[in-house]
Parts: structure tokens; C-alpha cells; sequence
DNA sequence: CGGAGCGTTGAGCAACGTCAAAAGACGTGG
DNA sequence: CCACGTCTTTTGACGTTGCTCAACGCTCCG
């Protein structure tokens, strides 16, 4: 399944000259949600960070309730967070979000120092680590540059708003068809190079456990969107062949990412 | 339905002398969570409130897609968050949080100055607004405060990723019951007062639009709940006869709500 | 007394889960 | 090269959950 991942998207962008150049994080790696930050903060980001970390496929970053002293933007793969639950006889587990190339995966735990969840790699990965004592020291200078941080969290918010309503209102098409909608839109946003081919390595059992759904029923709802004519699921990406048609079976409306024109 | 709201609880605590003596604000106010905070931000906050206005029933407060420039701390009654989607055809809507008494309700404005739902009272309702100028002054003058405001929108982040489990994976009669369950929790730091009943004045077509249920499933699953001996719920209120049944039907687990012995 | 709003109940049905079997994809070792 | 095991997807049969529709009762209020 592997699949290829999609490279870095060729930004021929003058490399700011800072202080900021010995850092493992380049220019390269500031795509996706994190370009909305002001670029000062970006330099600022770049110092701060510790250390760029590779993970592999499946690799937890971190577990429900451990203390964390550093939060993670993540450049390259897809990462979940898996709220767990329930007696270790049936331990219930849903993916409640999914974090694309740009995102902080783990600013949460900022302010709360633990987390309720786990998060791990859904592919092979590669995070930038910032300690919070450095996070720290960025908010204290700016409140400015601390409340682009916060408004990031807060668009996580959103969409984790978004993913109630999907998963208590929409049936199981509609469901998939806003689920990957949103990935399109996101993934876009992170650098995806073809308009038409979506790179999405996600198993299908992934997908139930996303979506809510069984494994098998999952299978079935991938056959009726390749049948729709709306979109084909397959060896770890998504075509999209009428995203039209996609964003009607899922009344798809993208306000709640709060894209940048805002 | 109406049904008697709880009564502030009798802290019988110094009324802090300060600044803020001339606050709409009283130390009765500070309840809930809220009382988590700092005291000095306490009294900072006390300060900054411009108005206590009182809603009525169903009265809508901001609306999706608004400008907004204050922000709402719950002092009394119960508030929601409603997701709305597709198309005036049949609009679906899903209610994706609840706010009680201590919550602030829509901080999440202050860093996305618009917010992608609608916010509106279930019950009568007492809040407290604070324009966003004034909380922009108390975070610029201390990080240490804007952290902890920042972390209260976090753990409402922590309850949606619960809400997301929960409708995913729960059927109907834990749905209900882990939605009990954390009221119960919630309603308790926010003061209630008596521990075997618990003021819920939801109509059942609101315990529909929480659960992601229809309103018929709700009464059946009301029923079971009764007929179990775990709770009944009637009149605008809980009763809770098993509160260890009660958790087990849901699997309940309080950590994702950050208690405060944190 | 009549109506509106809310809760309850039953019957029938659609959506989805579970179980089981099989097929395709892929790597590994002989 | 083939045989084999594992992982993933697909399909069918069948059971269950929860939705829809419709009717009825209850309470409050005019």
C-alpha cells in the first residue's frame, strides 16, 4: 500500500537570511496552515526548533496522559489522534482527527500539558519538534505571535466541530464523500500537486475508524462513490473525478477551515 | 418544561475587595470552571466585563459567519452550539457542545473573530460579556493569563474530540448515557447542588440533535435508561438512582474534561 | 372546550454491523 | 520461478439498530 507520498512542492521562494539558518526546518517546510502564520513568527518557529524527527508508519508520538514538554509541526505524512476507550475486554478506538503536511499536530498539549489521546503516524513521517520553554518565550515577547498560535488550535476546533456534526448527522456515502472533501481541500492547501489525484494512504479499516463505520461497510460505500462517477479510492490515494458531484452527495461547504481569504 | 434552574451555590466566601468592586460581577458569579483561573484573573476579568445580559429560552446569541468583538462567559442556564449544513431544502442541524454555568461560551472567537456555527440559549440564560479589546489588554500584559484562557478553549477542544468518539462509536443507550454522565461531572463543579438529581432542561428532540438521534430512538432509549434503574430523565431534569450503572452503560471516564486535581 | 407542544408506542423498513469465505496484492524463502 | 503466508479488499447472507410514519395520550394554556 505504501504508496508514494507527495514531494515538497517546488516553491522557488528566496530563502530568508536570518539568524534563524542553521535550523533544520527550511523554507521547503513552511507549507500547508503554518503559511498563514506571519513570517517573523516563521523565523522565530525555525529557531525554536529542537530537533526534525523521522517516524515510520504506525509509530505512536505520543499516549494519553503522559507529560508533554514539546509539540510537533508535522512536514511530511499524515498523523491521527485516537481517542481510546472502554475496558481492555472491547477497547473502542476512533480516529477523532487527522493532521496534513503544515499542521501542529500536538499545540494542544501547550496549554494542557497532558493530552486524553494518542497520537500516532499514519505513514511514514517527519515532525519538527519544539520544545514549549521555547514556545514559551515566543508568546511572552509577542501576544501577537500567541494568538496566531492559539487561532491555529482553534481551527482544529472547528473542524473537530464539523467532524461531530458529519459523524452524528450524515449517513455513511455522505460521510465518506465530506470526509475526503475535506482532505482535498486540505491537502491542496498543503502543496498536493495534481488537482485530480489525491494522495490519501489510508487502509480502508482507517477509513471506518474515521468515518464510524465497519470495515466491511466502508468497502461498500468506496464501491458506490467509484460507481457515482464521484471519486475512486484506491491503493492509498483518492481521483476525484467530479468534485462537484463529490461536494453534493456531501453537502460539502469548506467555510469551517477557515480558509485563508479570511 | 420551563423547570426550576439550580440556584447559585452559597460560597460564603470574602468577597474580594479590589478595582473591581463596581462589577456586574459578583464572587457568586465565579463558578464552574472559571474558578479554575488564577484569582488575580479573576478580578482582571471582573474588570473587563462591559454587561451582564440576560437571554431568553431559545434566544440566539451570534449567529455563523458573524463579526464578533465580545465574548460570552455562561453564568446561568445552559447554552449550544449548533452546526448547520446543506441546503434549505432540509437543513440539517446538529447541536456539537454544550456550555454550562462557568463555561465561557465563545472564546473561541477571540482568536477566529468569526466562528462557523451558531450560538444560542437551550434555557433562560444570565451571561457576562467581555469585549475583546479589554481581554486583548489582559493577555498582552501577561502571557501567564492568555495561557490559561487559551487552555480553557482547549479542554472545550477536549470535549469535542469526546463528542466525536461518542457519536462514532457509541450506540444509542451509552450515547445518552456518557451525554448524562458528563453533565452530571460538568454540572457538579458548576455547583449544583443536589448530587441524586441534576438539573438537564433539555427537551428530547435536544437530546436528539446532541445524541445524533431521531427524537422517537431518544424516548425509547430514555425508557431502557429508566427501566435499567440507571436514570430517569423527565421535567427538565436527571434523576440519578445508579451513578455506577450509569458510568458502566457509557464507559464513562471523566479524564477528557480536565478535572481540576490536574 | 380546543389547540399546541411534547412524549410514548407500534409497525414496517432502510442502513449498517457481523460473520464467513474468497480473491487479489505483496513479499519471502525454497 | 513457484509455493506460501500475510495483509487488504471484496462479496454474500443474515441479524440488529435505529429511522420513518402514524396514531394516541398528556399537559398546559387560552
Amino acid at each position: 500500500m505504501k504508496g508514494e507520498w507527495f514531494g515538497r512542492p517546488g516553491l522557488s521562494s528566496v530563502t530568508a537570511v536570518s539568524k534563524a539558518d542553521e535550523s533544520a526546518l527550511t523554507e521547503q517546510d513552511r507549507r500547508g496552515v503554518v503559511r498563514r502564520l506571519d513570517p517573523e513568527l516563521w523565523q522565530l518557529l525555525r529557531a525554536a526548533c529542537s530537533e526534525v524527527r523521522q517516524l515510520d508508519s504506525r509509530e505512536m508520538l505520543s499516549k494519553a496522559g503522559e507529560k508533554l514538554d514539546v509539540s510537533a509541526l508535522l512536514l511530511d505524512g499524515l498523523m491521527a489522534r485516537y481517542v481510546r476507550n472502554g475496558q481492555k475486554s472491547e477497547p473502542q478506538s476512533a480516529i477523532v482527527s487527522i493532521s496534513v503536511p503544515g499542521d501542529f499536530v500536538d499545540l494542544h498539549a501547550l496549554p494542557l500539558k497532558r493530552l486524553d489521546h494518542d497520537i500516532g503516524a499514519l505513514t511514514e513521517a517527519r515532525v519538527a519538534l519544539f520544545p514549549h520553554a521555547a514556545l514559551d518565550r515566543i508568546m511572552e515577547r509577542s501576544s501577537h505571535h500567541a494568538r496566531q498560535l492559539w487561532r491555529l488550535t482553534m481551527i482544529d476546533a472547528a473542524i473537530h466541530r464539523h467532524w461531530i456534526f458529519r459523524s452524528s448527522r450524515l449517513r455513511a456515502l455522505a460521510s465518506v464523500a465530506d470526509f475526503v472533501s475535506e482532505m482535498d481541500q486540505r491537502l491542496q492547501e498543503a502543496g498536493e500537486i495534481r488537482v485530480d489525484r489525491l494522495s490519501l494512504p489510508l487502509l480502508q479499516t482507517d477509513l471506518a475508524e474515521i468515518a464510524g463505520l465497519s470495515p466491511v461497510h466502508v468497502s461498500r460505500v468506496c464501491r458506490e462513490l467509484r460507481e457515482s462517477g464521484a471519486c475512486t479510492i484506491r491503493d492509498g490515494h483518492a481521483e476525484i473525478h467530479d468534485r462537484a458531484l463529490l461536494h453534493q452527495l456531501a453537502h460539502f461547504d469548506p467555510s469551517y477551515l477557515y480558509p485563508p481569504e479570511d
